[in-house]
DNA sequence: TTTCTTGTTAGCAAGACTTGCAAATTAGAC
DNA sequence: GTCTAATTTGCAAGTCTTGCTAACAAGAAA
């Protein structure tokens, strides 16, 4: 995603208005590498400008995905969440706590899918699972295995 | 996934009960590469035996999940997919008319995400985006260009 | 086969997430 | 300062999935 000001410039060149909330939303998403859900970012933004709406988070997020400044990411859990980095990236998910981590990968190129020559390729995307240090350690203490599933990650299943 | 008759000694084995709707449902999705939703299923299940409750649906399918039989698969575009498929694969989806087709992927063991040291990976899922050939056709008639985003996937963005 | 116990099913209500809609508001142009 | 069209809000509604519970049925035991 480009930086807050950028993007009022190429708001403005679309005909679009720029209001405060979305310059708030600009700040807020402008480097953010947390993978916020729309839920969360509408938290982060009601500190600083309590009463703006959860709708129109939901209306500037799309925007941006439209105008192709972040990216949609569904790992299943629930919420879709909002990625603005735009760099070739992929992503590691803690399977226990449900954190989602940008990572750079190699060896990407070399993948070959075998047995779709009726398929134009365009993107493909990485997805890690696997626990972090965090969880790892009170894993060790609470004495998990490594089977079970994260509650971030089976919400939808077997909440 | 295993065979409807496996199915029916892993579940007995493990104190659950062999009713008619889940034997309907073990032979709806053994060996079934379609990745239906939970309604797709219930759709089809209901020709064979009308009355069939969709909780019904959803409560095995997320029963078989948590035996291992079976993945989630959630690409986003709404409902969460389900893949009976245990084979070491991945999946190419079609972002125009969302189909998602099963592939075996060369290479992934080379893949190396950089700088998380601090996380235990344990899998790695691999989606190639794509168009299929089918969609790839109409799209010359019509014109669409290469960029435009898949109703399918979308859906849950600009619906 | 009948009985009994316990797991299941069906149906509906409800919860989570996201979008549609319309009225009130406001950014930006003139 | 005015005016017009884009925005924001707030709420209703839609989709997907799960919670709850009474009625039901599978499988074990007699």
């Amino acid at each position: 995603m480009q930086t807050p000001t950028a993007l009022a410039a190429a708001y403005r060149s679309q005909g679009r208005k720029l209001t405060p909330q979305r310059q708030l939303l600009f700040q807020l998403m402008h480097g953010n590498d947390k993978h916020p859900t729309a839920e969360a970012l509408f938290a982060e933004a009601s500190v600083q400008m309590p009463g703006i709406s959860l709708r129109t988070v939901y209306q500037t997020l799309n925007e941006l995905a439209e105008m192709g400044e972040l990216q949609f990411i569904d790992i299943g859990g629930g919420a879709t969440r909002f990625d603005p980095n735009l760099d070739d990236h992929h992503h590691v998910v803690c399977v226990d706590c449900g954190q989602i981590r940008d990572v750079h990968v190699n060896g990407t190129a070399a993948l070959k899918p075998v047995g779709i020559e009726d398929f134009t390729i365009n993107e493909v995307g990485v997805v890690f699972q696997g626990v972090c240090s965090t969880c790892e350690k009170s894993r060790a203490k609470s004495n998990k295995t490594a089977h079970a599933k994260s509650p971030a990650l089976q919400a939808k299943v077997s909440k």
